[in-house]
DNA sequence: AATATATGTCGTATGTTTGCAACATAATTC
DNA sequence: GAATTATGTTGCAAACATACGACATATATT
């Protein structure tokens, strides 16, 4: 087996690693842009708002749950998707350090 | 073709997903986060630092590279990368600026 | 000029992500 | 209970990412 060594790196630096790749598809940022700024946030009224299939915003939608970046409340046959707030705080410290940590004015 | 639409959407989501691509490997974010603490940016400290081959580390720096996050000075056989500040607070900026607008108190 | 040192590039194996059509399910309405 | 509506799941193909050994290059030292 030649794959994935991740788990041989810093605990933080893997958590931060999983955000950010959850973050690396522009279709994911839109979903999670769209709910912060519209209070319709049923999946159909999403799919519509991104130019991909129906299928496709779907499984986007599944990995932002399975990271729970977003929570999905079934209501009747529609679904509503939400920000998860306490999730997005703890992204939005995570990153905070590591620019803050990272961020050098001067080199050698 | 049934690939890639990245391109379909906003400028600043495309940009924030490379970034975000960027950071999505921990050995990156270890890469940055050793240079900025320390002054020895010789290519071969970075490689004794991460615990993945020569030639894997090489591949993660020219992404690094690529992106722009760091440079790359050659000093007689060796190389010193460094970080790219500016760059680097541009990333801070981008990133800031989405969870400021991604974070909801409440929904629906 | 031969050798040693530092580093990049190529080729390749394997795992992961993206995207979609087709099918499945589950609540609602007629 | 049949049709409709909203949504998730499966399976597949193409593209991309990860990892590394082997080879290439380029400076420094003897």
């Amino acid at each position: 087996m030649t794959y994935k060594k991740t788990q041989d790196f810093d605990k933080d630096f893997q958590e931060i690693a999983t955000y950010a790749r959850i973050l690396s598809h522009p279709a994911r940022i839109a979903i999670l842009s769209y709910l912060a700024k519209t209070n319709s946030c049923i999946s159909g009224d999403i799919t519509n708002e991104i130019p991909l299939s129906r299928t496709t915003v779907s499984q986007h939608l599944q990995e932002l749950k399975k990271a729970e970046l977003i929570t999905g409340e079934i209501d009747g046959v529609k679904i509503c998707y939400c920000i998860n707030s306490q999730t997005m705080k703890k992204c939005t410290d995570l990153f905070g350090k590591l620019f803050k940590n990272i961020t050098k004015t001067k080199c050698c």
